[in-house]
DNA sequence: CTAGGGTTAG
């Protein structure tokens, strides 16, 4: 047994209570320092000396032993030490709990975020003291119903602080967040209006409680009015204002809010650092992003210690087409204390999925089994990652070994499958999708309706359209609409493209170039032409896929002069770049109407060099109208840029074989392979011309 | 009592 000294147990007692209080209700509540000790229970005093968890049970032990009851400050002890079955049960054994005891068992349930006993305890104090108004609890609670989003005990909360008549503003700001956070933004502002004496944090809270609901701007407005009555925000203020910015697209007054924070000597931590890092990459440049990363990594010894602040950066790369940058800043030496969480790697993964990095996609594959951080949705960017590198079989082991597989899990394989050209694959496991109960929802749809637009399958397209319609996902998607369109256009159903382009409420320019490809490849290029005005004329601003749709469809209704005009406009209206593609669109252009000399004039002057589309577009071109000469002079070219592309031999014997030369394309095959080139593509595409003749693009 | 970062699609 213990000895207690008078000394010490005076020395006890004249310790601040600061132990068993919350926050800034500590200081009206504890002891004072001169009143003479009330006879206490021995637990109090013993209580100082156990350090360790094994000296409560000792505790314990001894108190049964004397013969005394376990009280609350030994239920308090195991709490403290993380015991809390024990204290439970101890507590429910006192003969009669009082406000205090309540008061320290809610306590520690909250601080171990056990939220559901918080509550428990709360409703048995109310029942068996009859009322139990503390402004503590309020606030304990409040938080509790703020972090569980539980709206019924938010409400009945505020009954009991209204009849309590005990509300202070602390509390009343508690409520403000807990209706914020229960979506609940007129009660929240409600309640904001009644606060008698607002402090700088219950405007916040209401700033808050705007700019997370989805009302930026009332949030920037009450901060007007905030500052109308001369206060000043803090940094907690000023990083919701940031946030709001964020969300508005609002560069020109997140720079303003910035300046705020300097001229007012606001010290920027790591959340506010992170919510103007994020500003900016979201609306303004990556360079002011990367100047706040900078800045406050160097100005804050401590402050490159921080995983957000990190990611945040390593977020804006990835999103902003930095993925390098993005890499570059992970395996920086300077962050290597720092560990990558679940929020990391999913971005690091989207930047190998850009990158075609499988070295380092693998290595983070690692990363994520080491640490332990194999949920559903990383392993959903690893299929993401494996597929965008062409590792389809990793792709579809991650899949296939994935427990919980969400819709999220078979779209990205679907797509995966889909965009690697397997098509079948996909609709293959679109059926097993479906077959296991899951519900396509807008991307499925979307996914499958192109594989379906790559190998023709009419039916099962249809038959998404049907599914489209009765969920409702064409009216709430463009991405669905625009898939269907894209499917019907492939399929030459260009009537019902037409349906579904008229029938949408929101086009954009994807939309728009899906549908001058659909007029296109039926030959209808003075369709493509007028829905290329119309779009102008409702001021969409194209891209550079409307203009290869477009010039594609000009070549294929031999409209050179009309191709030239829109290569024309698109260079020096609207300063395009022109991308390979659209060179070679022009080459196609004009060598299919038979304008070779005019085609290899346009290649000498291309500012770039020209790339393998591009002499496969004149090859194409000198093979339709049999001029061999042309055809050699280009052949000869490309096999001085590169000879050793096996792709080039592949145009060269389609050219042959166009003519039905068959004796040379043997002679070119036994070239191939004499060079110990194997690139040899596997499928023959048949093509219908507009002249109805049909060429034949014989496989290697 | 108030605050920060993400991955699937055309």
């Amino acid at each position: 047994m213990l000895m207690i000294t008078p000394r010490i147990l005076h020395r006890l007692h004249c310790k601040k209570w600061s132990f068993f209080t919350y926050h800034h209700y500590s200081y009206h509540h504890h002891t004072p320092n001169n009143h003479l000790p009330v006879p206490l229970p021995p637990t109090i005093h013993l209580s100082r000396i156990c350090k360790h968890p094994t000296t409560v049970k000792t505790l314990h032990a001894s108190l049964i032993i004397s013969g005394h009851p376990p009280d609350t400050t030994l239920i308090s002890l195991y709490a403290s030490f993380g015991f809390l079955r024990h204290a439970r049960t101890l507590f429910h054994r006192l003969p009669s709990p009082t406000h205090h005891s309540f008061k320290l068992i809610i306590r520690w349930h909250f601080l171990n975020d056990v939220h559901s006993h918080v509550v428990s305890f709360y409703n048995l104090a109310r029942t068996t003291l009859g009322s139990f108004n503390d402004l503590v609890v309020f606030s304990i609670l409040l938080k509790t119903a703020s972090q569980l989003r539980d709206i019924v005990l938010t409400t009945k909360l505020h009954c009991n602080i209204l009849k309590s008549n005990a509300a202070d503003s602390f509390v009343l700001t508690s409520l403000v967040d807990a209706y914020s956070k229960c979506g609940k933004l007129r009660d929240a502002r409600k309640v904001f209006d009644e606060i008698p004496d607002r402090s700088v944090v219950s405007w916040t809270s209401m700033i808050v409680a705007y700019v997370q609901n989805e009302c930026a701007e009332e949030g920037l407005m009450l901060f007007n009015r905030m500052r109308e009555g001369f206060l000043d925000g803090n940094v907690f203020t000023v990083g919701s204002l940031v946030t709001a910015c964020t969300k508005l697209g609002c560069l020109h007054q997140g720079k303003w809010v910035h300046g705020y924070v300097i001229k007012n000597g606001i010290e920027i931590n790591s959340y506010l650092a992170t919510s103007l890092l994020n500003m900016y990459v979201k609306c303004g440049d990556i360079g002011d992003a990367r100047s706040v990363f900078d800045e406050f990594s160097v100005s804050t010894c401590g402050g490159g210690d921080d995983l957000v602040f990190w990611t945040a950066m390593i977020v804006g790369y990835t999103q902003r087409g930095y993925p390098q940058a993005a890499l570059e800043l992970f395996t920086d030496k300077k962050w290597y204390r720092i560990l990558p969480n679940s929020v990391t790697l999913a971005s690091l993964l989207s930047a190998c999925a850009q990158l075609e990095n499988i070295v380092m996609g693998k290595l983070l594959h690692v990363l994520v089994v080491k640490y332990g951080l194999d949920d559903t949705s990383l392993r959903n960017s690893l299929v993401d990652m494996y597929a965008k590198c062409g590792l389809i079989p990793d792709a579809h082991y991650v899949f296939a070994t994935t427990v919980d597989k969400d819709v999220v899990s078979w779209n990205s394989v679907i797509s995966g499958y889909a965009q690697s050209g397997s098509a079948y694959e996909a609709l293959d496991l679109f059926n097993r999708m479906r077959m296991e109960s899951f519900l396509p929802d807008a991307v499925t749809v979307v996914g499958v309706l192109s594989a379906c637009a790559s190998v023709g399958a009419h039916q099962i397209g249809l038959s998404l359209h049907g599914f489209a319609l009765k969920y409702g996902l064409v009216s709430s998607s463009i991405y669905v609409g625009t898939a269907l369109l894209n499917f019907y256009a492939k399929c030459g159903d260009a009537t019902s493209a037409r349906m579904v382009f008229d029938g949408m409420g929101e086009k954009n320019a994807v939309t728009w170039a899906a549908m001058i490809g659909g007029c296109g490849m039926q030959g209808d290029g003075v369709g493509s032409l007028a829905l290329f005005r119309d779009m102008l004329k409702e001021e969409l601003v194209p891209n550079e896929v409307v203009f290869t749709t477009l010039l594609a469809a000009c070549s294929h209704s031999g409209m050179v002069e009309e191709g030239l005009m829109i290569f024309d406009f698109m260079c020096k209206e609207l300063n395009f770049v022109p991308s390979m593609k659209h060179y070679a669109c022009m080459v196609d252009l004009l060598a299919r109407a038979g304008n070779l000399q005019e085609a290899l004039d346009f290649i000498d002057k291309m500012p770039v060099q020209p790339g393998v589309g591009v002499f496969g577009a004149f090859l194409h071109g000198c093979g339709l109208h049999s001029n061999f000469d042309f055809g050699e002079v280009a052949i000869r070219r490309m096999l001085e840029l590169h000879p050793d592309q096996a792709c080039y031999y592949v145009l060269i014997s389609n050219l042959y074989a166009s003519d039905g030369r068959w004796g040379m394309v043997k002679e070119v095959r036994e070239m191939i392979k004499q060079r110990g080139l194997n690139k040899v593509p596997g499928v023959s595409l048949v093509e219908m011309d507009v002249n109805n003749t049909t060429h034949v693009n014989v496989a290697v």
